[in-house]
DNA sequence: GGGGAGATATAGATGGAGTCTATGATAAAC
DNA sequence: GTTTATCATAGACTCCATCTATATCTCCCC
């Protein structure tokens, strides 16, 4: 290892031997053709092996020297691609960008900016990974996703975080309890009513048992689903009263289907997040998109 | 091909990725921390893309970083494995010797060389190319070969030429022909023998008739044969007296199988040589070749 | 054969890129 | 809190790649 080689002279020795000149080959390397004369001695002192024939009209690979220059030759085309690779990557035309969250966030709030991303860069492939907050910030930290997307608050020193629009949850329901319809409830009349919640891990369940415990009640859902499509759907059927987030229920709302409960409490709004890494570069991808979202 | 990118930057990336620490890739190149820390950040300048992340711990190659790895290891691998050959040339532990000549003169002269020199050198590869002496010179010119074995004189200002040993030509004959041994013939009583000779466009055969004809004779054989082999069995045979190098029959003249005939003139030794381009470095199989010969 | 046009080689000067030392900043380990 | 890692930064220095100028050689053309 003391005799290490500058592989700087490997590409004045690929030029040299490409073009057949030294002369040509400082040209291509904009030096002085004693320059690349004396590069390539130096090779040649190093091997003590003599990689060109010289004459009149410019160089010729000695049978060393060819030998030499397959390896170089390859050598050389690999450093082309990954330079060509990296230029891609920087111009966002090859790369991945892996994004971590719920499937409603997914479905309702990182579409738009998904598509639209999707549309500008499509060599960028992307992948959505499932998982409950903490299973998130997990795979963050393992270096699985690039963001992760969630409700806030989240307080991690190892997390940045960037806030994004504000939720409101709410309690909708359908034809069924129509008689609610432009009334308001206190907490202990909603009560009376069956309840349809958010399975118990996630952040938004964990959220209202909070609010009415510190009204002093113990609320117990009647029924417990585990996607934000069922919260819906159940509702809609008039199997109780669902406790979800009203931005993800426009189309319900506006065509009537669903309405929401007037309670005489205010439920705190939330806010979605997308976290990231605090002192860990992002992708070129990442980076780009994480500036889409507003 | 502004912005060619100084592959020495590569070594220094290729060993911080590889030991995931700038300190130990430092410690293998044997530069300073700060230095391969300045290398990687001309790295990332240049592409405008984060390589690694630091921590504490040391460095870990980002999404990108690890793009670029991929290639820069095979390229670094290709490399290796190149010095490992020039390092294997030099040491003659691989390589092609070619040498162009006629098959006698790599039986009787070359051979000895020629296995001493391939149970020294077991792993480089012999080539032995049969062709008369002009057509060995167009070998070596052509750099099909890396040296030629031929009988001097040659005169061309473009080749090189070491001196063998003298070899002296020779007319023998066997016991058909007992009667000559002992006496001393003159050009004209050994014309009324049937002679053998060399095939017309050999050296020899030209030294033997121009000879001849300084004498004021023109030498007529009864036979012609195209290999040395054959005219040896030839006489032996009794088929005629064949003019042959008297080195290459060692054997029969101490066997008794055949033997010299005396002549009142002197005929002309010839030497042997071992021709190289001028100008041409030699490579080292050739060249550590060329030095066993004497 | 002389001279020009091309090539590479050599010598010596020069400047800047790469390296060093010293120090800072930060995180983990103890 | 102290120690001991890590990498980053700043500024000085130095060595080596590069430059200019010239030599040498070969071919080719007049």
């Amino acid at each position: 290892m003391e005799s290490m080689i500058n592989h700087e002279l490997y590409k004045v020795f690929y030029l040299a031997a490409k073009t057949g000149s030294l002369t040509q080959a400082a040209k291509a390397l904009y030096i002085t053709q004693p320059s690349v004369s004396h590069a390539i001695k130096q090779l040649e002192d190093s091997f003590g092996i003599t990689l060109f024939y010289r004459n009149s009209k410019g160089v010729a690979l000695t049978q060393e020297g060819a030998i030499l220059y397959s390896y170089i030759e390859q050598s050389n085309i690999l450093i082309s691609l990954a330079e060509k690779k990296m230029a891609e990557l920087k111009n966002l035309e090859a790369g991945e960008l892996k994004i971590g969250g719920s499937d409603s966030l997914f479905k309702h709030y990182l579409l738009p900016y998904l598509e639209k991303y999707h549309k500008q860069y499509p060599f960028i492939g992307l992948s959505l990974i499932h998982g409950t907050t903490p299973e998130v910030i997990t795979y963050l930290k393992e270096g699985r996703i690039d963001l992760g997307v969630v409700r806030l608050p989240i307080v991690d020193p190892q997390l940045e975080v960037k806030e994004g629009i504000e939720l409101q949850d709410c309690f909708v329901a359908g034809a069924h309890f129509a008689e609610l319809k432009g009334k308001v409830l206190t907490l202990e009349q909603l009560m009376e009513y069956p309840i349809i919640l958010f399975s118990r891990n996630s952040r938004a369940r964990m959220a209202i048992t909070e609010l009415f415990h510190d009204y002093g009640y113990d609320i117990k859902p009647e029924i417990e689903v585990g996607s934000v499509d069922l919260l819906i759907e159940f509702a809609k059927k008039g199997l109780g009263i669902s406790y979800v987030t009203r931005e993800f229920l426009s189309k319900e709302l506006d065509e009537g289907t669903l309405f929401e409960i007037q309670l005489d409490v205010h439920l705190p709004p939330s806010r979605v997040g997308v976290m990231t890494m605090r002192n860990v570069p992002l992708s070129s991808a990442a980076k780009t998109f994480v500036e889409y979202i507003r």
